[in-house]
DNA sequence: CGAAGCTGTGAATCGTGATTCACTTCTTCG
DNA sequence: CGAAGAAGTGAATCACGATTCACAGCTTCG
């Protein structure tokens, strides 16, 4: 048996995957999925189209691939910032929200991409994953609110998928505007930002916030 | 000059443009804009493919006009609904948001279709265009509410998108289950309906409610 | 070295569904 | 009726990007 394969070359085949994949994620952060043809990706990785079907089984595999780990860290960020310690189930809602949409807005177009832009079913259902992801972290704070008697009673499922749409829609606008002017000028962080960030980010937080069935006596911050 | 057009044989070519688009939305509503060729289009509304290429220049710029058309009656009931009379902001934001819930509950799949299932970029922009019709719609209550002291100051078009988004996010889920079940039992409107949809408005209604930015002194309902 | 088995290559192929167009059928009017 | 212009037809074509695959180049080990 005169082969074996061993751990260099293992290694070199790892290397070789993890820059197809990161391809894949640089250029839908740069062009958009609508831009992200196997092709494409393959020349930006240095490597032959045959070379990514060597790796993945299909496009849709090395884009949900893509997709998941982008977005994992996305979710990762606010699971933590959501994590229980001390704080009001008020604030830690406030603190995902947050972390949530200063993340997006400083990633317009993966965001985009992340968030809205059509894509192969594959990838769309690696999004509905996520989306869920958000949703259940979201709804574990509401539930703890509830028994904790912060929050009275409700569908803490519904509750926090309405939160994750309101944020969704909320930024796709101001994310789609960013991107268009960036079209036009070439690199990005230029002088005059898009738009103002800061007061959408303080406005869906105030919205969320408010939108939490608090239970009758207030507490106050 | 041996022929002009006469109003007979135009009332018949516009029947057939009416036709087509009829049997476009049509198929859309029972099995989405996946299924939707547009042979299958043409036979559904028993006409060659090449008549519907002799009434609409492309296949997107059909469905753009059947989407416009499905969508231009419910943006139309949410206006109604939420016009000024009597009623407080609340009581609008209410009325349209429950509107808006019932009509997609009650129409899953052409909802879905509407709302979140993938499509043409001339779909999708039509979409985008109703999505900004229901935010303008729930601003103008927004500001109203603010005018008259009921809301306190805010940035209106943000806030009704994020109720725009809200309502969608937290639809698409129980729309779609609605989908998934009605593949199995044959026709509509069986026995045991998909899920309980009543509790799903009344928390979404009251989610809204909540979520307005009310002015410091509460007037209670 | 040379057999065996792996990774890399990229031009050619394939699948899918929109689109075309030469032809037939219908309608109008001198 | 017959010329002329319009609507209808549907098999053939086309566009386009994903996918394949025969071949070339490494790597391992007896």
């Amino acid at each position: 048996m005169p082969y074996r394969p061993t751990e260099r070359t293992e290694a070199r085949r790892t290397a070789t995957r993890e820059g197809i994949v990161a391809a894949a994620l640089a250029q839908v952060a740069d062009g958009g999925y609508a831009s992200a043809g196997v092709q494409v990706v393959a020349e930006r990785a240095a490597v032959a189209v045959g070379t990514v079907y060597r790796h993945f089984p299909s496009k849709g595999d090395l884009f949900a691939e893509a997709f998941r780990r982008a977005s994992q860290r996305e979710l990762d960020l606010v699971v933590r910032v959501t994590e229980p310690d001390g704080r009001s189930a008020r604030e830690r809602v406030a603190a995902g929200v947050e972390a949530f949409a200063r993340r997006a807005l400083a990633g317009p177009v993966l965001a985009y991409a992340l968030l809205a832009e059509p894509v192969d079913p594959a990838v769309e259902a690696e999004r509905l994953r996520f989306r869920t992801g958000y949703r259940d972290a979201f709804a574990r704070v509401l539930e703890d609110g509830v028994r904790d008697g912060e929050l009275s009673p409700h569908d803490t499922h519904t509750v926090a998928a309405a939160l994750v749409g309101a944020l969704g829609e909320a930024l796709v606008g101001p994310l789609s505007a960013t991107m268009r002017s960036r079209a036009h000028s070439a690199e990005p962080s230029a002088a005059g930002q898009g738009g103002a960030k800061e007061p959408l980010v303080a406005t869906l937080v105030q919205f969320c916030e408010e939108a939490l069935p608090r239970a009758h006596e207030r507490v106050h911050a």
